[in-house]
DNA sequence: TATTAATTGTTAAATTTATAACAACGCAAA
DNA sequence: TTTGCGTTGTTATAAATTTAACAATTAATA
C-alpha cells in the first residue's frame, strides 16, 4: 500500500485537529519558538498528549525524545497532507454581511486556498470588488467557475436561496460546498458537502450551561434536605 | 432516576441532532406540514433514519406508525429539552465584521436566547445601538454582565484579544463562552467553552476535494495501465 | 378476512474514536 | 556510573457513536 493510501484512511476526526494544529503551530511560530511538546499542543486545543501523539503517529512523524516536535518541519507535513499542491480556488456565493465578513477573514490566510471570485444578485454589488475580489452577477457562476477553475463555494445567500445555489454551483462542476445558511441542501454523489449552522454551537454552549445551573441548584437542595434531616435529631 | 436525569447524559451528538431536528422541523412548519416520518428527517440532515428514530427514542418521543412524527409536539419536547425555561442572556464582543453579521444574524431567532448587549474597544462603536442593542465599552464588561444576568458570551475580538477577553468574561462570572477567533482561549472548570474557527471547515472539505481529485486520476491511470496490458495481446 | 407494504421502537452488533498502559529512550543529576 | 524523570511511539483497551436487525403495529387492498 502506497503512503498516500494510508492517508486517505485518517480519521475524519484527525483531519479536522491536523488542521487546528497546523493553526497552532503557525502561531507558536511567530513566539519564536521552534519545538513543542504533545502536551503543549495538548494544552492549546483541549485534548490530551495522547491524542495529539496518536494522530501525529498515524502521520507518521517522529518528535525527538527530549525536544518535542520541530514545529516547522510538522506545519511542512500537516500541509503536505491536507493542502493541494496545485492550491484549490474558491467563491463565495451572496456577499452579505457574513459573505463580505469571510472573504476578509480568509483572504490571504492559506497560501493554498484562494478566494478568487463572489457573486450576488444585487445590482448595487455587481461589478464592485471586495476586498480586490471581483463580484460578480450570479448569472455567470457556470461561466467564471469553469474560467477560473474554481473547485470550492461557501453559500451565504439568504436561507431561501440556499438550494438553487447549491443546484447552480453543481452544473458549474464544483467539487465541494460549504453551505452555512440554515437550509441544508442536497448535493449528488462526488461532490462533498459541508454545513455549518452557527446557532446550532450557540445552543449547544446554552444547553450545557442550562444543565450546569439545573445541577447547581439540584446541589442546594441537596444540601438543604441533609440540613432538615440533621436537625431531627 | 428522573427524566432529567437521563436528559443530562444524552450523547453530545445527540443534543446538536436535536438542534438541527427543530431547525429543518422549523422550516417544514412553514410550509404546512404537520407530521413527518424518519425518512424525511434523516434526508434534510444528511444522515440515516435509524439515527432519527434513536435520537428520538432517547428524549422519549414516540410517532405514529402511519403519520410519523407531530412536527409541533416535537419541536415543543426538543425545546424543552434544549432551552433553559427562564431564557438565557447573551452578549457579544466585538463589534467588527462578524460580531456585527452574528448579532444580525441571532436576533430574534431564538424566543429563550437573547442578545442582549455587546462590547468594543472603538469609541466610534461604544455608546452607539446594533440592531436595537446597546454597545458598551468593554471596561464596563463586568458591571454590564452581572447587571444584565448574562450567562453566555461569544468572543468575535481580534485574535490577539481572544485570552484577555476570555479571562474578563471569566472574571465578571460568566457560564459559558463560544470562540470565533482562531486563538483558542483558557477557560477554568465550570465555565463550558465551545471553540470554532470557521478555516478548520474550510481546509477539511478542500482536502477531501483534493482527496477526491487524486482519486480520480489514479482511476485514469488505471485504466491506462489496463490499456496497455490489453494490447499486449 | 387475509395479505401486503410501510413505518416505528428497541435491542444487538459494528464501527469509529478516545484513552490507557507501557516499553524504549535520552538527558541530568546524584 | 547509575538512578530518576519526562518524553515519545505504539499496542491494547475502553468508550462513544452509528448502523443493522427485526418484532410489532397500522392501514390500505386484494
Ligand atoms: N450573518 C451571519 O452571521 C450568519 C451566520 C450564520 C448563517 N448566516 C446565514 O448566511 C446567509 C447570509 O446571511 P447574511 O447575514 O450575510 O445575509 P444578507 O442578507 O446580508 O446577505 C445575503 C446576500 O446574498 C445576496 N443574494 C440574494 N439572493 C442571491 C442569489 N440567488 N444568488 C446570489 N446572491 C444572492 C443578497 O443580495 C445579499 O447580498 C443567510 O442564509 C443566513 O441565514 C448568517
Ligand atoms: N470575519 C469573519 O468572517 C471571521 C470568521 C471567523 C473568525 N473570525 C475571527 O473573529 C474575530 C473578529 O473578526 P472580524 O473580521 O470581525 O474583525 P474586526 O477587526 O472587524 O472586528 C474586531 C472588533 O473587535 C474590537 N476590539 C478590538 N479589541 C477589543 C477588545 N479588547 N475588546 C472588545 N472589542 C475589541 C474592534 O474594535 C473591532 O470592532 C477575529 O479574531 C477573526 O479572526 C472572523
Amino acid at each position: 500500500m502506497k503512503a498516500s493510501d494510508t492517508l486517505k484512511q485518517l480519521p475524519h476526526k484527525t483531519i479536522e485537529r491536523l488542521s487546528q494544529y497546523r493553526r497552532a503551530l503557525l502561531i507558536c511560530l511567530e513566539n519564536k519558538k521552534d519545538h513543542i511538546f504533545s502536551h503543549e499542543i495538548a494544552k492549546i486545543q483541549h485534548i490530551t498528549p495522547v491524542q495529539v501523539r496518536r494522530d501525529l503517529m498515524l502521520i507518521g512523524y517522529s518528535g525527538t525524545l527530549r525536544k518535542g516536535y520541530n514545529i516547522q518541519e510538522l506545519i511542512d507535513l500537516i500541509s503536505d497532507i491536507i493542502d493541494s499542491n496545485e492550491g484549490i480556488n474558491v467563491a463565495i456565493l451572496g456577499m452579505g454581511n457574513l459573505g463580505r465578513a469571510l472573504l476578509n477573514y480568509f483572504s490571504g490566510k492559506r497560501h493554498k486556498l484562494s478566494i478568487v471570485a463572489s457573486f450576488d444578485v444585487n445590482p448595487d454589488k455587481i461589478g464592485k470588488s471586495f476586498n480586490n475580489i471581483p463580484c460578480h452577477n450570479i448569472t455567470d457562476m457556470e461561466k467564471v467557475i469553469k474560467r477560473e477553475n474554481i473547485e470550492i463555494g461557501i453559500i451565504t445567500v439568504p436561507a431561501s436561496q440556499s438550494m438553487a445555489t447549491a443546484k447552480q454551483l453543481v452544473k458549474s462542476g464544483i467539487k465541494g460546498i460549504l453551505n452555512y445558511t440554515p437550509k441544508p441542501v442536497e448535493v449528488p454523489e462526488g461532490v462533498y458537502l459541508e454545513e455549518y449552522d452557527m446557532i446550532t454551537t450557540l445552543e449547544k454552549v446554552s444547553f450545557y450551561v442550562k444543565m450546569e445551573n439545573e445541577r447547581a441548584a439540584d446541589q442546594v437542595i441537596q444540601r438543604k434536605d441533609q440540613g432538615t434531616a440533621a436537625s431531627d435529631f
